[in-house]
DNA sequence: GACCTGATGTATCGTGCTGATATATCGGGT
DNA sequence: ACCCGATATATCAGCACGATACATCAGGTC
């Protein structure tokens, strides 16, 4: 879901759809779009759960005009006492998809509010994981490498090295994490 | 869609579901896992469109015994000639499609049956997208560098370092795609 | 002044994928 | 005798993606 992500830019500062949208885009990268087929409907039943409101702020009247109010104003959304406590809780437990591609990047990006505990525990799953997806990659090519046409060659190595590199770039986080001091929110 | 790899492996050889999940697998790495629940309705979608078609292969009687015949035998799926002359159309025209993450990743699983002159333009055309995306990356990350906290910074520099290794290893492939000989279908 | 493009802002819909689950058999280990 | 993991089929709820629609406004161009 969009559950971390959407109350993380809310927890900053209330914001609505279409920017939420913009920042989300630039925090992930271009790594993750999300669209608005599941932006809005994500939005909604953060609403229905009690996590975050939602003020609408109409159309600025021009001064003493009487002006058509035929276009809808911005509905800003903001994150409720519930939902803080919520974002926290999310923010403290570790499960499974916490190393996947999707649920890491997006825990990585709101690092700077989590627990440095449980910083580090994401990291080594993350690290955990790559290197089992790196090892079963390694093995399959040892077994498999005069079969392959060139071209599935090249892919294969690519996405090796690729699983081999973010290994080692969880490793610098690691250990960065590890000398601290790193401030815990 | 399946399209592409389903009757690329179909058309190399005949196979089952179970198997054919298998080959998916490992031929494009883990970079991209596909469920039945995607792959059983594309069979049926396939076999529909007349790409495909199917023999049952019942379970191996036990000579002279009266088995029960409850479980299942193997579908076994091969490409028809009206499949076999889709997937040669289809590795021969190149929309945007081909450029996206998935859309080259399965092209580039069947270059060795693509035509040369379509594999450079694949090549130059993932390579565009994969050049704009890094630039993008740079630029917004020159722009927002100072307000990010550790953490976001080390996850967009990760990402742009990964974009810009994936063109390097684009120039690499166009090179040698264009040096030849490399024989074509 | 008229026009057009691109950004801002909301929202919905069909298609189809994901992840979980169910059923059933077989080989191998203990 | 028993259990586990691999083989093999299939379905379902939930939800994401991409396209599309509508409406306004700022800016540039002819």
């Amino acid at each position: 879901m969009l559950e971390i992500p959407i109350l993380g830019l809310l927890s900053e500062a209330p914001m609505h759809g279409y920017e939420l949208r913009k920042r989300l885009s630039a925090l992930l990268g271009t790594f993750r779009a999300f669209s608005y087929g599941s932006l809005y409907p994500s939005l909604r039943r953060l609403q229905e759960a009690g996590w975050i409101d939602e003020e609408d702020v109409p159309i600025e009247e021009p001064a003493g005009g009487f002006g058509t109010r035929s276009r809808r104003g911005k509905r800003v959304y903001r994150l409720t006492a519930e939902g803080k406590e919520h974002f926290a809780a999310l923010l403290a437990e570790v499960g499974p998809d916490a190393y996947d591609d999707e649920g890491f990047g997006t825990r990585l990006a709101f690092f700077a509010q989590t627990r440095s505990d449980i910083r580090l525990q994401i990291l080594e799953g993350r690290k955990q994981r790559m290197t089992e997806q790196a090892d079963g990659m390694r093995s399959s090519l040892a077994r498999t490498r005069e079969r392959l046409d060139r071209y599935t060659l090249q892919l294969q190595e690519h996405g090796l090295e690729s699983a081999d590199r973010e290994v080692r770039w969880l490793n610098e986080l690691i250990e960065t994490e590890r000398r601290g001091p790193n401030p815990s929110p």
